[in-house]
RNA sequence: CGCGGGGUAGAGCAGCCUGGUAGCUCGUCGGGCUCAUAACCCGGAGGUCGUUGGUUCAAAUCCAGCCCCCGCAACCA
């Protein structure tokens, strides 16, 4: 593997940022910082979806245009994953003309090809929503359930994509291709999915829906999102149908697109159908993540109980977002459901970032200090195996488990590694050694137990960047983080540290603030 | 009989594929240490592994049935 592509979801513009759209971010943020450790080359897309009624509506409300809202609003976007140290390498907004062209491109090959029809179908139009209603979500005296009006019988004739000639191409696709669709359990509820699948609409009549791409050559209608949103995740590298850039055909296909569950079925079917019928290659593999609930609850704005990352930082007076990346990458396991509440918040890392990893560099340091006036002599440069051993085999199993993108797990290893090597301290009591004058004995201790929290300075960089970087600072050694270099970068003879420069990494977080002060206003 | 996921100590989870002393984190109780961020280390208490039946010398693990929770089918991140 040469090059790493991931990308996330888009998010929909038509609300800010709150800790959901964070957890996604965060992920793959993780995920791309670690393979950037393994990998020259990571690429690393986000983005933002900005066309659609909703956002038509929201504008309107608030007089001012789509387009402002959604300066507005990505922006906004833009600068929480700023704030949570998301290193994206490229954002893609629907409304760039950069995306709006390449998408008419798209548009027109897929006709081209013969697969996309127009249909004009007979409908049930609540003017209230603005939309179409399915019969099944109509009242029992056939009203629409919002606005309690009869929704009338509307023609509407859009453009149909065929979905359902690649039905069997994909359930091809994801049966001989085990790692398509990730976690594996969700396999069987695409392929149900698949089994009923129908073409879909991909236009929508101006009149309806205005604020989108026109589609080419028909003054009346605007590509719909399937088509736009979807194809971000190529139009943002340069794809062209007759030209792709260098760009493109470098980085795709994609080795991880990282969605919610939600939309699954539109990444698994969908976009693999469009992709097939433009007779691109499919991604190599589509991760769906589970939720993030708040205090076990769905996280809804009627309920208020949305929460912007930004205000946890604040309400925790956190000058950082460590804590919270690790948190909330580490609560839940792969593709399952997670949780945010503030003691769990609190309790996950005083444990594992302050008391377990913090507190191992402090307490070794400070003994380096009182007995070696910082300094590792020459001679107290020899590995005791268990602990080089623990380290080197933790050191695999993160790189296995990221391989699977099993990033919960692998903090895990990470944390237990940190728990052996306070075991170590323990069992071989540094400062009785001191006290017995065995010098020599305690600062081979200490030279092993620095040793390996630069090994965990390293694991631990994708999840914490900033406690990582000053774990090297305070062992004076330069930020390392390739798994190539890591045996080249050891931890040489001479003075490192001094009681000024050491102070805990990351300090525990006993303060209690007001909850309420984190809800969204 | 729609499909999928889950039901293991007070909480959150691992173990199940490849049956064989039930494990981890947090909490709790007791002890130790004193290098450290009230930290770290050791030990204890706490579980009929949803339920019923089957296979087996042996079942949390395999098989069958049942009960309960959650999700999907329906543009919620």
């Amino acid at each position: 593997m040469n090059k790493f592509y991931l990308t996330t979801a888009i998010d929909y513009v038509n609300g800010k940022p709150h800790i959901g759209h964070a957890y996604e971010k965060i992920l793959c943020d993780v995920i791309c910082r670690h393979f950037s450790q393994r990998i020259d080359d990571v690429y690393f897309l986000t983005g933002t979806d900005e066309h659609g009624i909703k956002i038509q509506k929201t504008a309107d409300s608030r007089e001012i245009t789509p387009q402002q809202l959604c300066d507005e609003n990505s922006s906004s976007f833009q600068q929480t994953w700023a704030d949570l140290g998301i290193e994206y390498s490229d954002f893609i907004r629907t409304t760039q003309e950069r995306h709006k062209k390449t998408v008419q491109k798209i548009f027109k090959k897929l006709v081209e090809n013969g697969d996309i029809y127009k249909h004009s179908y007979k409908g049930l139009y609540c003017s209230g929503c603005e939309s179409f209603l399915n019969a099944r979500d109509l009242t029992a005296d056939g009203l629409c359930p919002d606005h309690l009006k009869k929704p009338e019988e509307v023609f509407e004739e859009n453009y149909f994509f065929k979905l359902t000639k690649y039905k069997d191409a994909i359930i091809k696709h994801i049966k001989d291709n085990p790692k398509f669709l990730q976690p594996d359990f969700k396999v069987n509820e695409v392929i149900k999915q698949l089994e009923n699948i129908e073409d879909i609409s991909v236009s929508r009549n101006k009149n309806s829906v205005s604020w989108g791409i026109p589609v080419p050559d028909d003054e009346e209608q605007v590509i719909y999102v399937w088509i736009d949103a979807l194809s971000n995740y190529i139009t943002a590298l340069g794809y062209d149908t007759e030209n792709p850039s260098d760009k493109f055909k470098k980085y795709w296909p994609a080795n991880v697109q990282v969605i919610g569950k939600d939309i699954l079925k539109f990444h698994a079917i969908y976009w693999s159908a469009i992709l097939m019928s433009l007779g691109v290659e499919l991604p190599q593999s589509i991760c769906a993540h589970g939720w993030i609930t708040i205090d076990e609850t769905k996280m809804s704005k009627s309920l208020g109980n949305v929460i912007a990352p930004a205000d946890i930082l604040k309400a925790f007076e956190l000058q950082e977002p460590d804590a919270l990346r690790y948190y909330m990458v580490t609560s839940a396991s792969f593709g399952r459901d997670g949780n945010y509440s503030d003691e769990d918040f609190k309790e996950k890392v005083n444990a594992d970032l302050a008391n377990n990893i913090g507190n191992l560099l402090n307490r070794s340091l400070n003994m380096l200090v009182k007995y070696f006036d910082g300094e590792i002599k020459s001679e107290f440069i020899s590995n005791d195996d268990c602990i080089l051993n623990a380290g080197n085999e933790a050191i695999i199993n993160v790189q296995k488990l990221f391989d699977g993108y099993q990033i919960a797990e692998a903090a895990n290893v990470i944390v237990e590694f940190a728990n052996t090597v306070n075991k170590y301290v323990a069992d071989n009591a540094p400062w009785t050694l001191a006290k017995e004058g065995k010098m020599k004995e305690c600062g081979i201790v200490l030279y092993n137990v620095l040793e390996a929290m630069r090994k965990i300075a390293v694991m631990l960089y994708p999840y914490c960047p900033n406690i990582s970087g000053k774990i090297f600072k305070q062992l004076s050694l330069e930020k390392s983080i390739k798994y190539s270099q890591i045996e080249q970068n050891k931890l040489q003879a001479g003075k490192i540290t001094e009681k000024e420069k050491i102070s805990p990494v990351f300090p525990r977080m006993d303060s209690e603030f007001a909850t309420d002060k984190k809800k969204v206003k």
